[in-house]
DNA sequence: GACAAATGATACAAATATGGTATCATTCAT
DNA sequence: ATGAATGATACCATATTTGTATCATTTGTC
């Protein structure tokens, strides 16, 4: 039960990376030596935002990828989103099979509470806002 | 990215259906016909929670599971920690790989947050708030 | 224009987690 | 004794996550 997955992480290792450098320009290359991950997979990562408009990417000798959005732009929900899918904590799992009356399950309706809770945080929670917190750790 | 699985969601129909019923003891046949759950998988979950004395279990002729526990004092955290293991939304997917020092990562802070939070909203749910609810819909 | 360095697209595969099955042993009311 | 129930446990199927491989296309440099 995770709230991201390696998709996103590499994914914000990535653009915090792209945006803490000098040049805008990033390629792949780099990003791997940097972030110690798998070309190919990455590779797949940065095409799906760059077909999302989270980047910009530029083909031929010295391409790359850079950002399309301000850091402060880029929102994490954007990325969950993008490569993880709609974020749904909640999904009942038996739909009207098991459930006569899905809309006054009292279960259903603590967990949807809960789960705008998390999705307004995360809303909130930007790439600028993780660099700006000095956060070298996650090689941003 | 559920926060509730389909052996919690059994477990929280089958403790919810008990509670409701006159009889204590309740034997899985009772519980396969009205949750239209799979017998054996029922089987294991009520083992396990027997096991972790949240149900009590009685063998031979006429037996059954009954509650171990007032349906106000069976926490919904506990049947999730029980059945899907331990609720963390966080657990850093690079460790120290790629992280030279994941105390001070930003993302790291901000999901331990909404962790909390969301553990201590599932803290206040038990079975007995469920079934207050006039929740009928989970066949409790 | 040729070439090399880069991304685009896409199919495939391994590993893990989830959901479910099958079977035999043990207990216990009748 | 017997049959109705759970205990224990090994196995299997499916879906999801994570990662690989390959060929096509674009573009800067000489």
């Amino acid at each position: 039960m995770r709230l991201i997955n390696r998709n996103t992480d590499y994914a914000v290792r990535a653009i915090s990376y792209i945006s803490r450098q000098e040049e805008k320009v990033i390629s792949v290359s780099r990003l791997v030596e940097r972030l110690n991950a798998p070309r190919p997979f990455l590779r797949k990562i940065l095409q799906i935002l760059n077909k999302k408009g989270i980047l910009i990417s530029y083909k031929g000798q010295g391409g790359g990828f850079a950002l399309a959005k301000k850091p402060e732009e880029i929102f994490l929900t954007d990325l969950i989103e993008t490569l993880q899918g709609e974020i749904k904590l909640n999904e009942c799992l038996f739909k009207k099979m098991l459930c006569p009356d899905i809309k006054n399950c009292g279960l259903k309706k603590k967990i949807d509470a809960i789960e705008r809770y998390v999705v307004s945080q995360l809303k909130s929670i930007t790439i600028a806002s993780l660099s700006g917190n000095g956060c070298k750790a996650r090689n941003c």
